[in-house]
DNA sequence: CGGCTTTGACCTGCGC
DNA sequence: GCGCAGGTCAAAGCCG
């Protein structure tokens, strides 16, 4: 894999569901373990391109356009892809935008309104706003990697180990679910998370982190007994035998019962009603459109907006 | 009183 | 240019 493209960790299920790869480039296996229980998506990406070794597994793009080609896979073998995991950040990417992290934070809207007026007056003092629009749109802001999964839960917010604090909330076109936002409470530390309910079925919670933490997971405060009382299916499992330099955001470590999975069926179509694949079996699917999170996750990766991307609950 | 949520206003990007 | 939707700000209020 090229030093260009993100790392990913790439799961599959397979018919059986006793195996379980994990590829970062060169294919590692992994025996079946706690780790099939992710749900991510993610648009983390370099220069809109996004793939895994398409010597190995399929092209990542492909994969988001349902026109995945597996025909180099066993019929046994061919995957109900379950889960995909954008890890770090290349060094490339950093190139691309801005140089330093307060930079990025500042072109990613992070000012507040006073620093806003004050960036606008050092900006606009001897150049026209069309200059600084253009200047602005020639800074296409780069964001962070994101990365986002669904579970199933009756309780909105999921304790992750991080203290966060809600700064916003906005009602979500076509649901009658609002959006939190949500920032991570350590000072400085970028990361921001999105929660949503899915109104497609009301008990999926999709949350979606974007940027990495900068520090530990803080101590629980005095009387925060969140951890104590999660459930078996929120807590951080070993981790797997990554490699040296692979990372695994221990946030991202959660648990989701298996039988909640959700799964892309990895077929090329375009018909959002097509019959499942045969060798998935003993599911129910459902038809997930892609609004609120979802949408935005994949608009800003590189799905086409008119292609249908079919997303199915495994039950 | 500190930390957090709520919520209306504001900013920004995008499509028409 | 306008309108819409997503994202963010920040003052006010709540709570332990």
């Amino acid at each position: 894999m090229s030093e260009e493209f993100n790392r990913f960790y790439y799961h599959q299920t397979f018919p059986d569901d006793d195996q379980l790869r994990n590829t970062s480039g060169g294919a590692a296996t992994f025996p079946h373990s706690g780790y099939n229980t992710f749900t991510f998506y993610t648009d983390s990406s370099v220069n809109g391109q996004q793939m895994f070794d398409p010597t190995s597994y399929v092209n990542f793009t492909d994969f988001l356009h349902g026109s995945a080609d597996y025909s180099s896979f066993k019929d046994s073998e061919k995957p109900a892809v379950e889960a995909v995991y954008g890890g770090e950040i290349p060094a490339t990417l950093n190139s691309l935008g801005s140089s330093s992290a307060s930079e990025a934070a500042e072109d990613d809207g992070y000012l507040n309104k006073g620093k806003k007026k004050k960036k606008m007056a050092e900006d606009g003092e001897g150049s026209s706003k069309k200059e600084v629009k253009a200047k602005k749109k020639k800074e296409k802001k780069q964001r962070e990697p994101r990365f986002a999964f669904m579970t199933k839960s009756e309780v909105d917010h999921l304790d992750d180990g991080y203290r966060w604090r809600k700064y916003g909330q906005k009602a979500v076109k076509n649901s009658p679910y609002p959006r939190s936002y949500y920032r991570c409470s350590t000072e400085k530390c970028p990361v921001k998370k999105r929660l949503e309910r899915s109104f497609i079925d009301t008990s999926i919670v999709i949350t979606a982190y974007e940027g990495q933490h900068n520090h530990n997971q803080p101590a629980p405060r005095r009387g925060d007994m969140a951890g104590m009382f999660a459930p078996p299916s929120m807590l951080v499992p070993p981790l797997p035998q990554l490699q040296e330099n692979q990372s695994f955001p221990p946030e991202l470590l959660v648990q989701i019962p298996h039988q909640h999975l959700y799964s892309y069926n990895g077929s090329s179509t375009n018909n959002l009603y097509h019959q499942p694949q045969t060798l998935i079996q003993h599911q129910q699917f459902h038809q997930f459109t892609d609004h609120g999170l979802l949408q935005d996750i994949y608009n800003s990766s590189c799905v086409p907006k008119q292609q249908h991307r079919d997303f199915h609950i495994l039950q």
